[in-house]
DNA sequence: TCGGCGCCATATGTATACATATCGCAAGCG
DNA sequence: CGCTTGCGATATGTATACATATGGCGCCGA
């Protein structure tokens, strides 16, 4: 089911790379670079860029050229806020709308946490699927998964320093998971907020360690 | 400050006619149609269609055409949840973040109310800004003002069909600043709730009366 | 030597021509 | 008579040429 549009596959594969930290935030996105590398013209590279511009991906920089987005520390204290509020809010929503069916499927997750580290991302991404179909708000599930996008290449930089940090976040999520699964819908939105606030933490010290 | 690149009017232009009723949802958007109304060519008109779609005020219909977004009442009802939790979210950041000074400005916004129907627009923008602002996080200000540019068609729509609805809004919306203004967080989420709740319902009443 | 001014290189913005996919309609077959 | 299938019109998708603005860089003058 990959697209077969252009415009889709160059959004994708610049979406990838940004995400995974390939191309780092200043990095130059010339239209005409592009267009080049993937033997393309620039109408579909520009549809391509104003979609990732859309989604906060990259943004705009001198002559108007597009730049992978640089973050100022103030921004991603917004960013992680957001997010961790977002993800409160879906818990706690979770926490009341979940059917028993789905407690079972999210109790399934838990106990499929083998600990190693190859399965973290996988792991990673059922929780917050969980969490977004638990909410029952598609709108509400969008906004999540834009800000899960968005701030994607941070969170992967903080476990790429230090091992230890997926360790803990690891526990985090487990923490949060079974408040859902207990129906308690604060005690989840708490634990989400904290989660957050440790993560930035931990960014901003990696950031500042870097210069 | 009006932007002078093409792409930025036509979107501009469509945002507002999308917004205010003039286009309603299901009508076409042809890129050649729409290029030949703003004597332009179909380049800037696809740049503005796309980002139109990327804040969700467009959506792709038949042969991948552009068409004024359709909302079915479950998307009406997530949408509006959506909006409401995170203007309460706001709200309960903005009672405990404000600063003296903030809330003497919204005591002001409050007092020039001065009921009549004409000045009832900028007032609910005064008061969405005050709350975006008091927020002091800027991505939860731009997704706030997505999702109210978003649902503006139908909240518009919700006092065009009914004048006393206007009334009982302001009230409470005063409620609501009133909350803010005394810190009380809680009391101004959960009136924000009750707010949204009571604006879809009359939205869902409307839909169904019309057809 | 330093600062300002102007040219030029190169990027994006726009226009237009061409390629291609899809939907509607109609005709033919079962 | 209904369903299927193929054709054709028309829309979007892509490529490319041209227009235009901007930032860098060098030259010239004080």
């Amino acid at each position: 089911m990959t697209a077969r549009r252009s415009a889709d596959q160059i959004h994708a594969a610049l979406s990838a790379q940004i995400v995974s930290g390939q191309l780092r935030p200043g990095d130059p996105l010339g239209e005409s670079a592009l267009a080049g590398l993937f033997s393309l013209s620039r109408t579909p590279v520009r549809e391509a860029l104003q979609r990732l511009a859309a989604e906060g991906l990259v943004e705009r920089g001198p002559r108007r050229a597009f730049v992978v987005r640089r973050m100022t520390p103030e921004a991603l204290r917004d960013l992680f806020e957001a997010l961790g509020e977002v993800e409160a809010l879906c818990a706690g929503l979770a926490a009341q709308r979940m059917t028993a069916i789905a407690r079972a499927e999210l109790a399934q997750i838990i106990d499929s946490d083998s600990g190693d580290h190859a399965g973290y991302a996988t792991l990673n991404a059922r929780f917050h699927d969980a969490l977004r179909l638990g909410a029952g708000n598609r709108v509400l599930a969008a906004m999540l998964e834009d800000l899960n996008r968005r701030s994607m290449p941070w969170r992967n930089a903080q476990f790429q320093a230090s091992a230890r940090r997926m360790q803990s976040s690891r526990q985090e999520h487990r923490a949060i998971l079974q408040a859902i699964a207990a129906q308690d819908g604060d005690r989840a939105a708490s634990l989400m907020r904290d989660h957050m606030a440790t993560s930035l933490a931990v960014v901003l010290q990696m950031i500042r360690a870097r210069g």
